[in-house]
Formats: C-alpha cells, structure tokens, sequence
DNA sequence: TTATTATGTCAAGTGTCTTTTACATTTATT
DNA sequence: AATAAATGTAAAAGACACTTGACATAATAA
C-alpha cells in the first residue's frame, strides 16, 4: 500500500506537526505512516482523509500486495 | 463506528463463510466486524467495499465517537 | 425429527498500530 | 555562523486486529 500523504502534505503546505494535531495522533505516526513502516487504522484514514478533503481511496492507494492483512 | 456489512452480505445473499473466504480472512473475523467487537484494518476495510463495488466510507459509517483512534 | 447450514460465544496467542521519550540530522531563518 | 523549525531514527510498552480451535444455538432442509 502507497499513501499520498506527505504530497498532500507538501502541495497544502503543511506540516508532520500540523497533521498530528489535527487528526490527534503524534507526530511519530504521521512519520510511520510516510515512511510505510506500518499501515493506519481505518479511523486514522478517515480522519485523515476527512483532513484533506478527499476519499480514502484516493490517498492510500491498494496494490496487489495487500492480498495479506 | 456503524458498519453495513451485514445488511450488504443479506441484500446480496452471502454467507459470513463465503465473504471471509472472499476477504481472506477467518468467519470470526466477519463476525467481530458485524457486531462490533472491532474495527477492520484499513486493508480488510478496503477488500470488503471491492467485494460489494462500493467505497470504503459506503459501508464504515464514522461518527463522533470516532475522535479516539 | 434428524441432519445440515448459518450464526454465535469464549479464550489464548501472535502480530501490528500507536504512544512516549530521547536524541540526530536536515533545512530555513536571522 | 548560529538558532530554530522540520524531519528523521530507535526502542519499549500498551492496545487492538486477526487467527485458531472448540463448542453452542438457530434456522433450514431432508
């Protein structure tokens, strides 16, 4: 799974701070999700994605890879 | 968060075993997620909304309670 | 009524998401 | 060049997603 997220970030000119606080997690789980080390949760998406105007399908992107949990 | 898989997998008539084996997950899994025992990783969330061709958010409902991650 | 199918509970175990804290590096500003 | 702001790493701990297995109940069919 890819996610758009540090683009969104850059073209709103945002910051890894800004996000957190606004969609309430820390900053190391805004660099976690960036850096793909793991996946959000589903309420973390939405919030995020809720954040940014769009879908959740439009900022994390499934590959074929997801086929696993 | 409300989800509508169980109204989906009875419109459509599919069984708990069938959408699990769909979804490559256990039926205890499905069933969890019916009754709200837990919240579907964003990968499950994503294979089940292909499996019914609809949106992730078109059948995760979010609502306030969902400021907690 | 008996067998089968579908749905449900419970509990223990594994792995992953998220937090917290502390520190390092890069980029921008002055 | 010095300071601050933004981004990064690492590791430990807690919470939650998912699996497995065993068994119980409800609904449907034979």
């Amino acid at each position: 799974m890819e996610t758009r997220i540090q683009a969104l970030r850059k073209e709103n000119k945002v910051t890894q701070n800004e996000l957190a606080d606004a969609v309430d997690v820390t900053r190391q789980t805004i660099i976690s999700l960036e850096r793909g080390r793991y996946k959000a949760s589903l309420v973390l998406a939405h919030k995020i994605a809720q954040y940014f105007g769009l879908a959740i399908e439009d900022i994390f992107v499934f590959d074929q890879e997801d086929e696993n949990i």
